[in-house]
RNA sequence: GUCCGGUUCGUCUAGGGGUUAGGACACCGCCCUUUCACGGCGGCAACACGGGUUCAAAUCCCGUACCGGAUACCA
């Protein structure tokens, strides 16, 4: 029997974090057993349920990557099914006519009200009390034809448990004294979740359930839906909650969009880093590995290695470093630098493009991006990958922009990165890191004189032919005569600059930083002026905007 | 209130009768370095509490505390 798997959220939001990780269960199990991972739409309550809220879901899904098999199904299209169901259930004596008025629901605080009728009831309530639960069949059908309104109730024995084993919590068991007679149809003829839920998952052949711990309770309700139906009910496998840092709920209202998985999309976040994060929240292979590929997660997940205990996911909201869990900043940045560059470049492509960074010379006509990369994915002596072999100083080339973003994306954190911190890679138009000149620039002023005099000198020794009277020209390295601006030549230009001005190395580099990328961080200093290139090098050294913020 | 579940470093977790209680993130220090949020090395830091079983308990049992979930004609 192939296993069958199903993702039902409710349409009443955006993908929540709690929810994506369900989902993401649930197809690491189909995929790990060969089963079916099946999407249904809970849209049973349609005053709540939004259409934007399912393309919003359906948004999440996809950037997560976790395909469903088969058609989405819309619960909502099943209600008559769920009724002629619950009729049925009437029809056999299993399930009664409740013609109690509905009591008017409590808009504001239904949770409390509920609770604090639950308390007030003291543990006293008899669930089997109401007054129609026996009232003869005869008598029950003529107030029907009279037209009183009734909701459909789950007749449930007096005496007796409901008990299932759980994949996760193991044996649940539930007297059924702690279970009232749940509503199955509402008076209005609406079916209600569980009803529809059971309907459902037989219709749909579901094998195992895998849900939220916060359902555990209304698996006793569903379980006996089942026995009532004569239908044996599919594995149950309950999720530990995610929790908010105060091990509160994680909420919208309370924090907000660090909940949304579109957040982490537009925060720049790889949906294979996310995932990766996700699967080792209440869930782990009992070994010390973190990075998983899909595929190792697939191949290594099951349902017992899943927990039982709730996890924190943990941020500040008033720390902008830790806007989010930490560790899912670490391991994002930890794809970026270390993921098979051939991977990672549609994603800076795509980020380079929304930032209208991108340049047609990336591209080569009919060649995809990746296409020239050397075995980039293999790693180096230092378990690294190995840096790409090109020739990178015609800048604005592929062989350029690939060349840069491996050297870059070691000090990334996220995609944006490639538009915000390294930007001025890609564009003239960059803004100054006002700490970077502060510490850089504004507290050396001899520097406003001494980074366009090594502009000037730049050109002389790098331009000027024949090389430059009394300059290093002749210490520079190169074929026939040239002098390329690379890093070794570009070495010995600097420090003998540096020996003349008698400051120290660091200054001249550091202030170097700042006016050719307008950042206090970045690869090493010969790299930088080799891939902005001795043209863009001369221009931003002579500049004097940094200095005039 | 009642029912159900949970509790190992700040966080995610490994371990489930004998371990110097392991790893990761975060934090701190040192090294590398012209900078650095890269990298390397190191450090700080945990078995909720009380009983019991046992030669031996973080691990098994009971209780307490605390946390969470559920308790709708919501999903």
């Amino acid at each position: 029997m192939t296993t069958r798997v199903r993702f039902a959220p409710s349409p009443t939001g955006y993908l929540h974090i709690g929810s994506a990780r369900t989902a993401l269960f649930n197809y690491l199990y189909a995929r790990n057993t060969g089963g079916k991972f099946l999407l249904r739409i809970e849209d049973t309550d349609l005053a709540r349920s939004t259409e934007e809220s399912t393309r919003s879901i359906l948004e999440g899904l996809a950037w997560l990557e976790l395909e469903h098999d088969e058609e989405i199904v819309f619960q909502s299209d099943n209600a008559d099914k769920h009724r002629a169901t619950a009729l049925k259930l009437l029809e056999e004596g299993k399930a009664y006519r409740d013609f109690t008025p509905r009591e008017a629901p409590s808009d504001a605080n239904v949770k409390d009200a509920i609770k604090e009728r639950a308390r007030a009831n003291q543990g006293e309530k008899n669930m089997r009390d109401n007054q129609y639960r026996d009232l003869a069949k005869e008598e029950s059908d003529a107030k029907a034809a009279a037209g009183e309104p009734f909701a459909i109730r789950l007749k449930v024995a007096e005496h007796g448990r409901t008990a299932f084993d759980d994949a996760v919590y193991g044996i649940q068991e539930r007297d059924y004294a702690e279970t009232e007679d749940l509503v199955l149809l509402r008076s209005d003829g609406h079916p209600l979740y569980n009803l529809a839920v059971v309907c459902d998952d037989i219709e749909m052949e579901i094998s195992h359930v895998i849900r939220g711990q916060d359902h555990l309770t209304n698996t006793h309700k569903q379980i006996l839906i089942y026995e009532a139906l004569g239908v044996t009910p599919p594995t149950f496998a309950h999720l530990p909650l995610i929790m908010a840092p105060n091990k509160g709920k994680l909420s919208k209202r309370k924090h907000g969009e660090v909940v949304s998985m579109t957040t982490y999309r537009d925060a720049g976040f790889l949906a294979a880093a996310f995932r990766n994060y996700l699967a080792l929240l209440g869930w782990s292979a009992s070994e010390e590995q973190e990075i998983y590929t899909l595929d190792e997660l697939i191949a290594k997940f099951s349902l017992s290695g899943i927990h039982r205990s709730n996890a924190v996911f943990n941020f500040s909201p008033d720390d902008p470093r830790k806007w989010t869990d930490d560790k899912a900043q670490w391991m994002n940045a930890e794809y970026i630098r270390t993921m098979p560059l051939v991977d990672l470049l549609p994603f800076v492509k795509a980020e380079l493009k929304a930032a209208k960074l991108w340049r047609e010379e990336y591209d080569e006509e009919g060649v995809a991006l990746s296409a020239n990369i050397p075995s980039t994915a293999d790693l180096g002596p230092d378990g690294r990958p190995e840096t790409v072999a090109l020739d990178p100083r015609e800048v604005g080339s592929r062989d350029w922009l690939i060349y840069t973003i491996d050297l870059i994306r070691q000090r990334f954190f996220t995609l944006k990165d490639f538009s915000t911190q390294g930007r001025a890679y890609f564009s003239e138009d960059f803004d100054f890191d006002p700490a970077a000149v502060a510490k850089n620039l504004t507290k050396f002023p001899d520097l406003k004189q001494w980074l366009p005099e090594l502009a000037d000198r730049f050109e002389a020794e790098f331009h000027s032919s024949p090389p430059y009277e009394g300059g290093v020209g002749a210490a520079l390295s190169g074929r026939g005569g040239s002098r390329p601006f690379n890093e070794e030549n570009i070495e010995i230009v600097v420090k003998a600059f540096t020996e003349e001005k008698g400051t120290k190395l660091g200054v001249i580099m550091n202030g170097a930083r700042t006016m050719l990328t307008g950042v206090a961080v970045g690869p090493s200093m010969l790299s930088v002026f080799e891939i902005i290139g001795l043209e863009r090098t001369l221009m931003r050294l002579r500049s004097q905007v940094a200095w005039n913020l």
